[in-house]
DNA sequence: TCCACCTGAGAAAACCTTTTCCCAATCCGC
DNA sequence: GCGGATTGGGAAAAGGTTTTCTCAGGTGGA
C-alpha cells in the first residue's frame, strides 16, 4: 500500500477475459462461455472445473461485450431539472433502489432548464445504448426541457408532465388532502382554512378542490383558499389574514407544504395562539428538516416520493422487457405522517 | 404522434451503423470511420461526401463498441451515502457538470451505508468498465462503507474520508470559520461566541479552534465553544446559556451550521434581543432554504461544494488520462455570503 | 522507359462475449 | 454388428467500431 511495497502498480493489469479462463481450464471459449451461463450441454464435472477456474481468476464478464450482442446495457438515464430540489432525491433513490437489484446502473443526468444541456445528456445516453429513460421534475404541472417523444426507447415520467400516449406516475395531490382534511374532521375541528401556494401551480388548484369536496361532504361552510407563495413569510402573513380580525378564528389550517406551515406555527405562537391545543395545522411534503423543527412538530402529507421513483423504476423495466404498459397517468397514493401539530382525537 | 397518424412504432428501426453509412457512400466501413474521425488519408471530396450521408442518415457510433475497442467507456460512478443529504447534491451537480462537456457520463450510486450494497454497485460499476469513481459522502471525517483501495481505476475522494495515499478534495473549515470570525471583528464586533454542532465531528473542532486562533491573534479574550446538536433546539438552547445570566452578553455569534444560527436567531428575537443590531449571527452552509428564510435573512459561509464537486471530476479525469496527481489531501477555500444578520461596517 | 515514392482506399484483425450450428464419439435397440 | 439417436464439446459468426497493414495505380525524376 505504500510507496516501497511494490512497485506501485501504476495501472494494474487488465482485468481477466473469458479467453483466459478458457485457456486456464483447458475447454474452448465457447463452453466456458456455455459454462457459466448454464448454458450448452457437458458433463457436471467440466462446468464445474470451469467455474472454480473462473472463481480462481476472478473472472468477472465484460458488460460492454455483452451488451454490444444482446441489444440490452442494463443502464438507463435520469433526468431530472432538479438536481437541488427537494423532489427529486428521494425519487431517484427510489428509481436507483428498484433497479439495482437487477443489475441495472442509473446514468444521472441534470438538465437544469437548458435546452442545450438537455439535447446534450438525452444524445449521450443514446449513445451509450441506454435500455429506458425515467423523467423526472420539480414540478409535476411543467415539461423538462427535453424532446423524449420520438425516441426509441421506452421512457418513463415521474413527477413530471408526460407527453401524450407516455406512461407517467404521480402522486394522488387531491387524495393526500383528502387525508389531511379529514384528519381534521376525525379530530373535531370544523372551522378549517387552506392556505397555499401561487395559483400557477397545477396542485394549488388540485388540493384545494379536494379540500371544497371534503368540506361540501360534510356539509360544512367552504371558506376560499388564501394563495400565495411557498415561503414562511406566507405563512406568516397568511395567519395575520386569518386571525388579523375578531369574529371566528379558524380552528385548523391546512397548508399548501412545510414551509408555509412553519410559517404559521410560528405567527400562531407568536400570537399566543397555541398549537395544537387552540388551532390544528397539517403541511404537505413531509419535509423532514422542516417537520421536525417546527415548535410543535409539524403533522405532514408525505408524497411517498421513493416508492413512486421504485415504481418508475420497475414500469420502466418492464417497457423495456417488452411489456406493454397501459400509457396515461398513474396516481400514488400519500401517506399522513402524525407528529404534533394537530392535537389527539377527542375522547 | 397521435394513434392514428403513423402505424405507432413499437420498437423502432435499430439506430443506424457505419456499415450503413459506407455503404450508402459507397466505400468500405474503413474509410468510412476514417472520414468521421479526421484520420487515415483520402481526398477532401470523399470525406466529405461521406460525413454528408452520415449527416443524412443520423449517424452516431455505438459508444459500446467504442469502448469496448478503446478500453475507455467514457463513464465514471459517483459513489454517495447521502443521497437525500444536504452535501452530496452540489457536489453531484459539479462533477456532473465538469465531466458532461468532456462526454463523460456519470453513474448515479447511493449505498446508503450498506456495505453490501456498496459493495454491489462497485461490481456493477467495474462490469461496466468505468473509467474511474469519485466517492463522496455525507462526512468529512467518515469512511465510505466500501473498500476502494485496490481497484486498478483511479479515485477520487471529496467530502469524505480518503484512504492513505490517494487524492482527495474537501473544503476548507479552518479558513471558513476565519472568515466568519474576521468579519465580525471587520465590523467592530468584540465579544464573538461559538455554538458548534457534536464534538464526535472533527469539523466541530476544526473550526473551533480557527475560531479560537483569529482571536488570540487579534489580542482578545477567547471563550470556550459550546457544543452540542446540529439542531435549531441547540441553538436556543444555547442562547439560554449565553443570555440568561446577566453580565457580558456575546456581540455576535458564529454558528457551526445555519441550524443552530437559525435557533439562535429565534431565541434572541424571542427575548428581545436585536438582530443584527445587538448581536450578529453567522451561520455555516450557506443552505438556502434556511439561510433565507431566517429574520433576518443569514450571513453565512459556503463551502463552495458545486466546485468541490468540479474540481473533484477534473481531477478524475486528469488521472483517468494518465497524469499522476499528486495524492493527499486538497482543500479548496470556502467563501462568505453576506446577507442581514451580522449588520454592517461602523461608519 | 524504369524505378521509387506517394496517394487513396480497402481487407482484416482486434476488443470480448454469446449463440448457432456442427462434428466426432458413444450409446441404444434390434 | 449396424443404423440412428444422444452426448460432450468446438468452430465460427455476430455485434459495431478502430487501426494497422496491404495494395493498386499514379506521379515524378532520371
Amino acid at each position: 500500500m505504500s510507496a516501497d511495497a511494490e512497485p506501485a502498480p501504476v495501472s494494474a493489469k487488465p482485468p481477466v477475459t473469458l479467453r483466459e479462463v478458457a485457456a486456464a481450464a483447458g475447454v474452448s471459449v465457447a463452453t466456458a462461455s456455455k459454462a457459466l451461463n448454464g448454458q450448452g450441454r457437458m458433463t457436471a464435472e467440466t462446468r464445474e472445473r470451469i467455474r472454480e477456474t473462473a472463481r480462481m481468476l476472478g473472472f468477472r464478464p465484460n458488460s460492454l461485450a455483452q451488451s454490444l450482442l444482446r441489444k440490452r446495457s442494463f443502464t438507463v438515464g435520469l433526468l431530472t431539472n432538479d438536481t437541488y430540489g427537494r423532489f427529486s432525491l428521494p425519487l431517484m433513490a427510489g428509481v436507483s433502489d428498484a433497479l439495482v437489484d437487477k443489475g441495472v446502473s442509473v446514468f444521472l443526468c441534470n438538465v437544469e432548464d437548458d435546452q442545450r444541456l438537455g439535447q446534450l445528456h438525452v444524445e449521450a445516453m443514446l449513445d451509450k445504448r441506454v435500455d429506458g429513460i425515467v423523467a423526472t421534475g420539480k414540478r409535476i404541472d411543467r415539461h423538462l426541457p427535453v424532446d423524449l417523444s420520438n425516441l426509441r426507447i421506452p421512457v418513463v415520467y415521474a413527477f413530471t408532465q408526460p407527453d401524450p400516449g407516455a406512461v407517467g406516475l404521480v402522486s394522488d395531490d387531491a387524495g393526500g388532502a383528502r387525508l389531511a382534511v379529514e384528519q381534521f374532521l376525525r379530530l373535531g375541528r370544523r372551522r378549517i382554512a387552506h392556505v397555499s401556494g401561487p395559483a400557477s401551480f397545477a396542485v394549488v388548484h388540485t388540493r384545494a378542490e379536494a379540500y371544497r369536496d371534503v368540506l361540501r361532504e360534510n356539509g360544512l361552510p367552504t371558506a376560499e383558499p388564501l394563495l400565495g407563495a411557498w415561503s414562511e413569510a406566507w405563512g406568516r402573513d397568511a395567519v395575520a389574514r386569518l386571525f388579523g380580525k375578531a369574529g371566528s378564528w379558524p380552528d385548523a389550517v391546512f397548508c399548501g407544504n412545510d414551509q408555509i406551515a412553519r410559517g404559521v406555527i410560528d405567527a400562531l405562537r407568536e400570537r399566543g395562539i397555541s398549537v395544537p391545543d387552540d388551532v390544528g395545522v397539517i403541511g404537505f411534503d413531509n419535509w423532514e428538516i422542516v417537520a421536525e423543527a417546527t415548535r410543535p412538530p409539524l403533522t405532514s402529507i408525505d408524497m411517498n416520493l421513493a416508492s413512486l421513483g421504485r415504481e418508475a423504476g420497475l414500469a420502466l423495466l418492464s417497457l423495456v422487457d417488452g411489456q406493454p404498459a397501459a400509457p396515461g397517468i398513474r396516481k400514488l397514493p400519500c401517506r399522513l405522517v402524525v407528529r404534533q401539530s394537530c392535537g389527539s382525537p377527542p375522547q
